[in-house]
DNA sequence: GTGTGTGAACTTGTTCACAGCG
DNA sequence: CGCTGTGAACAAGTTCACACAC
């Protein structure tokens, strides 16, 4: 009934995490999915599933539940994986090189269109057949073609340097794993992702339950990273 | 005047953030700081910083602003971060090599106290002095010595096995870089970190963005990762 | 019967606006 | 006067509970 009702933050956040269970589910053979299942994999509660499901569109059966592959595809058009996404990873030590090989981007319509490093041992070095180039072409690497994301994985001293010219560039979202906080512009889509943030929200639960001492069971964070902010 | 109440699931996931931003303040010779400040710089709004502060307990100066030092104190003191958390480290490729060698540990009260792999070429190689061992040792080396937290950063198809390593060795916290639902009884504290679902949130914005063309300024979301599940 | 879809009740989190302290 | 701390108003998100479609 609802199909293009405006979606919630919180039911965005989730809707990648049901992708991933439904393709596990899929590649095992299971073809329909109730959302007591879903909800017992993403460990949340199955209302929850239901009415995040139902934004999207009524999809399901009742008696039966959801296509698992129809589910796929619907999810995939409203997240906006239909279309392709060129990223560009800045930084290419240890983690941008994990990030660049994973298969976090090439499963899903991201596809790694530049590599960057100031380090002129690294750059001119290939990484899956993506030249490494120098963060200052950046401007021409944009005009050559397109970029939609910016992923910095610099050292914390860089990263402001890095998102700079990123925003530069036109780049108007930017994934940041460097150990820093940026400055970026009104308007600008800027997400982290930090371990050492997650670790330090665990520490907090993890001395709380060593305080309540199993007087109360803990307070299971059954959750995907962390949300602070929302528009100011 | 609050000092004592629970502070709530959101206010936790900001904690570090300002703690991130209180100690780049710190370094370029800020000692005090507004609430105003805090807030422009962690992209939330002034009222915000307070109240979640104020539940901490009442340790600004009215008229002045907070003593950025006396605030760290008091947030790592919150946090559980007045004491040392060992970690294990489940997968030692590019990303478990790049973890265990980053800041984001030492820096921060959490000590690497272990490191594991299954691929006979990699154990026993030491990263900064801790020597890989076989995931099969893990209830010895908890034996050994307490864990506290495990981190997971193995490919998808060994995640599961190792999770349950962990949870059989006594750890009640695990943060998941793999690419993969993970399955754990009730009371565990689990968190993911995975580009793949952080760049699936950036796609829907940039998607909703392209199809709203301007039109309307774009939700800024000046957040760190995002929040699913709270407890069912 | 089984499991979806959804209003309505409830809970959590955010923002306002201002009293009151330094 | 400036800036914190906080009740009170508001908004967002979650859960309940049940009608209804298959």
């Amino acid at each position: 009934m609802s199909g293009r009702r405006r979606i919630p933050e919180a039911t965005v956040a989730r809707l990648p995490v049901y992708q991933r269970i439904l393709e596990e589910l899929l590649r095992s053979g299971t073809t329909t999915v109730s959302s007591e299942l879903l909800a017992s994999a993403a460990q949340v509660n199955a209302a929850k599933v239901r009415k995040d499901l139902s934004l999207l569109g009524s999809f399901g059966t009742r008696g039966a539940g959801y296509d698992a592959a129809f589910l796929i595809e619907q999810i995939d058009r409203r997240l906006g994986l239909d279309r392709i996404w060129p990223v560009v990873i800045a930084g290419i030590g240890n983690l941008g090189r994990a990030l660049a090989r994973s298969h976090g981007f090439a499963a899903r319509n991201f596809r790694v269109a530049a590599l960057l490093d100031s380090d002129p041992a690294i750059i001119g070095e290939r990484v899956d057949d993506v030249v490494v180039r120098h963060p200052d072409d950046l401007p021409l690497i944009a005009e050559e073609a397109p970029l939609a994301i910016g992923v910095i994985t610099t050292p914390a001293s860089a990263a402001q340097r890095v998102a700079d010219l990123m925003l530069g560039a036109g780049l108007r979202s930017i994934l940041n794993f460097a150990p820093r906080v940026l400055e970026v512009p009104q308007g600008v889509l800027l997400r982290y992702v930090d371990l050492s943030i997650e670790l330090q929200v665990m520490s907090f639960y993890l001395s709380r339950q060593a305080e309540e001492a199993g007087e109360d069971l803990m307070p299971v964070i059954r959750s995907i990273g962390l949300s602070p902010g929302s528009p100011e």
